[in-house]
RNA sequence: GCGCCCUUAGCUCAGUUGGAUAGAGCAACAGCCUUCUAAGCUGUGGGUCGGUGGUUCGAAUCCACCAGGGCGCGCCA
């Protein structure tokens, strides 16, 4: 048997529904599905194979059913089936179907889950790509959590993924830091330029103003002395410092990042630098291949509807066919200027993860970006010649609140919460799982107390209480009965008749939906789900614990009964591979026992 | 003005890609610690799935229109 237990029924469904519609339809049987009822007196499982494939058998759902009902009963692991409402095919399995999942969960360890449904398929997830201008912030956090668990998942699923970072590192906004990081310079040695003097010098005004620049200033002054500030290299002649001062200032920032990134437990398996690609002459390339397509042209937009910038005036510029791919408007790459825009660079970026053999291209945006996904979409389209697909999970904006009260600003940062300041208050685990126990595309609250709180109020703590709670048991039986017999291999072998118990069931149950909960999650690009299917679970294990407080006779270790004993270790130790077969995923660690 | 996303219990949110009587937590109410297991557990009440049409065996889910909220809208990244 597979270690998916509905992917299981569903092959006997689809043996009995051939056996019924000889000429079954390729695209009517992949529509077939097994799926648990959502009431428990229907059964464990419901098919929709007698609705899906009424029309091509012309035959009625109910009597196709009926037939169903006949070879299903019979079928191996099934206790009992029936037909319901308009044509389901309601199935109890037989407890021992169940049973037999748990060894199996029991030597697969974490990789309990794992399937092959993305098999052959190469996977880009793109995430974080903050400018490196400063300390990632409470946005990029989500997106690094997501991103890093939509990874993790496609990988169970099966894809072969990559992890990558796009590091911003070109364009105004990496000159402006430049100028913030030599004003901190000119401080270090002794300057007398108050901040708005330096900003009246400044073209665009002194943008980044947090105390981070601070240590890269007296480095920098470390370094070359007042060297950069010397007459003929003074505030009034960048060309002759700005390109040194910003790559060691981009470097410093770029080190913060894979520090925090490294404390929320993210590692990404690419770096790619924009400032790289535009150097190596990719963009121009990229726009030459568009051009021999004849997607380019020179023309000048219309200004959009309704608002009509104030400083509007029509200009000529190289402009890409994006309508040709279901974009609203043709997309400027050149400026009128004739220099590149930052679309043409990042067609480039996607055009090189393109030339590197991706099947689909997964960017993680913030929402702010969302007006950017049909061009993104309509550019990988034309580059691949629609052979490749371009997808982007949007996260929404994150509120940081302490008991419903919103957090102040960091000091450091200058405006807005740093990473670093989460992580060091709530921890990665509390950070990472709670990103997740909300959809991407939702707005969220953050709140610093709850992602603490030790009550069934907080997944995070639920989850990993149930952990810590199985670990304990396990810990007390090795006492009582001995290391080597309550091993995960051990009790693989332990003759599991005596779990028949409802609520041991139901943990079963929980169990069995495991591998199709993170097929789902990948397929739809939803990694919070496993945060949902996790505190399911931890709930009907609290259950299952529960019942031993009023009854002593039904707690996990009976010295007198060894063989039942073995059997519910059995029972929750599979639990906890599960648990830590989700976690993995998510990146959070398991805890061993609260404290 | 246009595009994208969102709207589900008093609150915060799920809803297994179109399935059966829409679910959790919190809050409210009623119970449970001399007990190996109360950071917890059991039970009760609470819904026009924003609205109106449509598609079909079946719609919270898909389509159209409307209302409300968020984000974005040439030479920023």
């Amino acid at each position: 048997m597979t270690q998916d237990l509905y992917a299981h029924m569903r092959e006997q469904v689809l043996i009995a529904l051939r056996a019924l519609v000889p000429d079954l339809p390729d695209d009517i049987a992949a529509r077939v599905e097994v799926t648990p009822t959502r009431d428990p007196a229907h059964g464990d499982m419901a098919t929709n194979a007698a609705m899906v494939s009424a029309k091509a058998a012309r035959q009625a759902p109910a009597k196709i059913a009926t037939g169903l009902v006949t070879y299903l009963g019979e079928a191996d692991g099934v206790a009992e089936a029936s037909a319901a409402g308009p044509g389901f095919v309601n199935m109890r399995l037989d407890p021992s179907a169940y049973r037999g999942l748990l060894p199996i969960i029991l030597r697969a360890g974490e990789a309990y889950g794992d399937t092959a449904t993305g098999a052959g398929i190469r996977v880009n997830v793109e995430y974080v790509s903050a400018n490196p201008t400063g300390p990632m912030h409470i946005g990029h956090c989500r997106g690094a959590v997501v991103g890093d668990a939509l990874a993790n998942v496609l990988a169970k699923a099966g894809f072969e993924v990559t992890k990558e970072y796009y590091i911003n590192d070109a364009g105004n906004q990496v000159t402006a830091l430049a100028w913030a990081a030599y004003w901190r310079y000119l401080q270090a040695i002794g300057t007398p330029l108050s901040e708005e003097e330096f900003a009246n010098e400044v073209p665009g005004g002194l943008q980044y103003r947090g105390e981070y620049l601070i240590p890269v200033g007296n480095a920098l002054a470390a370094q070359h002395g007042t060297a950069l500030a010397n007459a003929d290299l003074g505030i009034a002649a960048p060309d002759a410092w700005i390109d040194r001062v910003r790559d060691f200032t981009i470097d410093a920032m770029m080190k913060e990042t894979h520090i925090d990134l490294a404390q929320l437990g993210v590692q990404q398996h690419v770096f790619s630098s924009e400032r790289a690609l535009v150097a190596s002459g990719a963009s121009d390339a990229t726009i030459d291949r568009l051009a021999a397509d004849g997607l380019i042209y020179e023309g000048v937009l219309e200004p959009p509807k309704g608002k009509t910038p104030d400083d509007w005036e029509p200009r000529p510029q190289t402009l890409f066919r994006s309508t040709q791919f279901g974009d609203d408007v043709d997309r400027p790459l050149r400026k009128s200027d004739g220099s590149n825009t930052y679309f043409a660079n990042d067609i480039a970026y996607h055009a090189d993860k393109l030339d590197r053999g991706y099947d689909i291209l997964i960017d993680v945006l913030g929402a702010d970006h969302g007006g950017y996904v049909a061009r993104m979409r309509a550019a990988v389209k034309a580059l691949s010649g629609g052979t490749k697909k371009f997808e982007a999970v949007l996260c929404q904006i994150v509120h940081i609140v302490r008991g419903g009260q919103p957090v102040r600003m960091s000091k450091r940062a200058g405006s807005y919460v740093t990473l670093s300041d989460l992580l060091d208050e709530v921890g990665k685990d509390a950070v990472r799982f709670t990103m997740l126990t909300r959809n991407a595309d939702a707005q969220m609250e953050f709140d610093l107390d709850k992602a603490l709180a030790t009550t069934r109020e907080n997944p995070v703590f639920y989850v990993q209480y149930a952990h810590a709670r199985i670990r304990s048991v396990l810990r007390a039986a090795a006492e009582m009965l001995s290391p080597a017999a309550v091993a995960d291999a051990a009790l693989a072998d332990a003759n599991l008749d005596s779990l028949q118990a409802e609520p041991e069931l139901a943990l079963m149950r929980r169990l069995a939906a495991w591998p199709r909960t993170a097929e789902g999650a990948a397929l739809a690009r939803e990694p919070h789900r496993i945060a949902f299917f996790l505190y399911d679970l931890a709930s009907d294990f609290h259950m299952l614990w529960n019942r031993g407080k009023d009854d002593a006779t039904l707690r996990f270790l009976q010295k007198d009964r060894p063989e039942e004993t073995l059997a519910r270790l059995a029972l929750v130790a599979a639990t906890a591979v599960t648990i830590r077969s989700g976690l993995a995923v998510m990146g959070v660690t398991p805890v061993e026992e609260m404290r």
